[in-house]
DNA sequence: AGGTATAGGTAAACGCTGTTGACCTGTCAA
DNA sequence: TTGACAGGTCAACAGCGTTTACCTATACCT
């Protein structure tokens, strides 16, 4: 079966393509997942929403999850957040981000997912992600000793920051005084980049 | 039905006894959740181990969040750990909590329930107790201005830091000298604490 | 002691989830 | 026109948390 094209030519376009169904999967899935977040969205809604049939989220994506990591792959804020200039600005950035977030900006779909941040099948995609496009970008720009620690200890921050956002709403913070605020954070985030000397675990 | 007791004195025992069915529901349910994790456990698991037929789990705990709610109320290490010394110690004793943890020290069900914290079902559950049990106490044991916001922050690094050792095992943090992290981690909680001003949104 | 209300326990189902394998069918090249 | 095959469908699977209707051991009261 085909369809008339919108190009009144009289040609048909194919009804089965590849591409224009994956793309609607995708399209469909950002959607609802911004909408009502991961884990109350299930592969039905969304292939409902999509008009299409169930069994190729997981022809196309593997799995539900597998449909997210693909959506978060195609987002990847977090290395352009860190790469958009010097290091020694880096916490200045992710501070003011941070409370940007806390006011509600960035895009629907990053603060649903934050919210749903949390479901069992999300961990395993998020544990990936935290790997390589937060700390390993973030070593590699640190270029330097202990860059590990220091970047574990920026994303915990961060994530911490963002797990109360999510979890309490982030009023207390979001009620309080936004230029100060950012102030603090920027202070802590510098804290986690200072030196930290060698590593020697024998040395007390 | 009725069976023997074990005093020997030949009088028997009731085998329906609701504080004894609970019980055995709780600690199947603790005992499994230390093992596996809570999203990894069902409710017909852990009825199977209890000796106990499902419905009652719903029966006595409302549900399956529930019973977590009701483990995690007998637990409480938080305001144990807030209250456990003066203020001007506390960010010493989170942070060697906190680097504790990282090596692998503390309950297995905290550790466990630490691991699957993401759970959507947790989600509510773990807010409830983000607030009663973490903010609260904390904004009382401080008692000033801007306790909120303090406590907030204090709860960003503390949850940031459990989310590292949890997604990504909190292998770079456990490698480096634990003495200086744990300093570090101490100068970061005290600057969660530090005084932050009045909060006047009107004054840029 | 006997009868009986009821708390405690059970079995079976409900509606939902993500996922899969067998089966159609549109599309395109030979 | 015919065949191969990518693309799409359908129905079923096993599992989940939860609920409903039902049974029965217990304990109180006469």
């Amino acid at each position: 079966m085909e369809r008339p094209d919108a190009t009144g030519s009289g040609a048909t376009v194919p009804t089965r393509r590849r591409e224009v169904t994956r793309e609607r999967i995708l399209t469909s899935a950002k959607e609802l997942f911004a909408q009502e977040g991961f884990g109350s969205v299930s592969s039905r809604m969304i292939a409902s929403h999509a008009g299409v049939n169930v069994a190729l989220i997981n022809r196309y994506f593997g799995s539900k999850a597998g449909l997210l990591t693909e959506i978060l792959r195609e987002d990847g804020v977090f290395p352009r957040l860190i790469t958009d200039g010097p290091v020694e600005e880096l916490p200045r950035r992710l501070a003011e981000h941070a409370v940007g977030r806390l006011h509600g900006e960035g895009s629907t779909l990053q603060r649903a997912l934050d919210h749903s941040a949390g479901d069992p099948d999300l961990q395993a995609v998020y544990q990936g992600r935290l790997k390589s496009a937060f700390i390993e970008p973030l070593v590699e720009y640190l270029g330097r000793e202990n860059a590990e620690v220091h970047a574990s200890l920026l994303a915990a921050v961060w994530l911490g920051l963002g797990r109360v956002r999510r979890i309490e709403g982030g009023e207390a913070l979001r009620g309080h005084d936004r230029t100060r605020l950012t102030a603090r954070i920027q202070a802590m985030l510098e804290l986690c980049l200072e030196d930290l000397g060698t590593p020697d675990p024998d040395d007390p």
